[in-house]
DNA sequence: AACACCATGTCCGAAAACGGCCAGCAAGTT
DNA sequence: AACTTGCTGGCCGTTTTCGGACATGGTGTT
């Protein structure tokens, strides 16, 4: 027996947002349409009293106030899922980094492909700033909530930067 | 390892010049502001001491004493800018000639519009004459250093010629 | 256990773009 | 008719750009 899934959804200059929480952590953050975003099921309860904090904290980030997070967060993922997401957690506000930098930030700078896929699955959008690693090349190359938003989160981080 | 670059500036009718010296032999004499002019580097060592004969033999050319320069030279290049260059070599002082007998003078005769850009490669400027070519009707047509400055050493040496 | 996916990066060869040109031709001036 | 101007196309080495072929390491699926 686990504990509940409750969710929201919350408009976004980005697109509708799914959150999700459990055991009173965010468990997801999904732009509507994303790749990999889950159908909402029937056992989840809809509760956004539960995302009073995660809303407030999401608003002032787009309003460019707010350039870190402070959320108790729970991503279910493998071990070097985790290792990548916490990788990518290290990346300050307003900069970027290649994929293959944060492959050698694990520790595994030939995985550079498998950091690709990794963060492609990172429940945690926005939250989690898989959106600050773009190819060697400078080219944005991919993002699950499509790369319009990419570069809109891009283009919003440089302009409200410290 | 390579040997290491030294390097001076001097002033000259023409505007500052930029001379770099390896291994003993001048590698380079760029007027500044020049278009494949390089920047200076951190790892080269000014050392003015190392360009004394050189630059008293400029003084003398700028002087309209000296026709003919007797240094070390050592220009990096492809195989057929370095028949350019040595083709540039042989046109005397005070004289001209013009891209196509440049060019048939390497027996590629067709190559014409390539001396041209090999010419504006030539890392050797006033050394190694590249002024004292202009086009088939006469017209300068064109220097890295500036047109000025090719009016300028073309009229002098046409005033100091023997 | 084998296999096919990928939000990559590097390398290499081919193709195209770029010049410090020149001759030929077409119009416009004397 | 001669003499300008201005454009056009071909010339050739170098540089830049582009595209395809690999190697790569986890995941999810078979």
């Amino acid at each position: 027996m686990t504990s509940p899934i409750s969710y929201t959804t919350l408009p976004s200059p980005v697109g509708l947002l799914l959150l999700t929480a459990s055991a009173g952590a965010l468990t997801g953050v999904w732009i509507s349409g994303e790749k990999h975003c889950p159908d909402i099921s029937e056992d989840w309860i809809r509760d956004a009293g539960a995302f009073t904090e995660a809303a407030a904290q999401l608003a002032g980030y787009f309003a460019g106030t707010r350039h870190v997070f402070q959320l108790p967060l729970q991503a279910a993922g493998t071990a070097f899922q985790q290792a990548a997401w916490t990788a990518l957690q290290q990346i300050p506000y307003g900069q970027t980094r290649t994929y293959q930098q944060q492959a050698a930030a694990i520790q595994r700078p030939a995985a550079v492909r498998a950091i690709g896929t990794a963060n492609g699955r990172n429940p945690l959008s926005i939250i989690v700033p898989c959106h600050r690693v773009i190819g060697a090349n400078g080219s944005l190359t991919g993002y699950g909530g499509g790369l319009t938003a990419k570069a809109w989160l891009l283009e919003h981080e440089q302009k409200c930067k410290p």
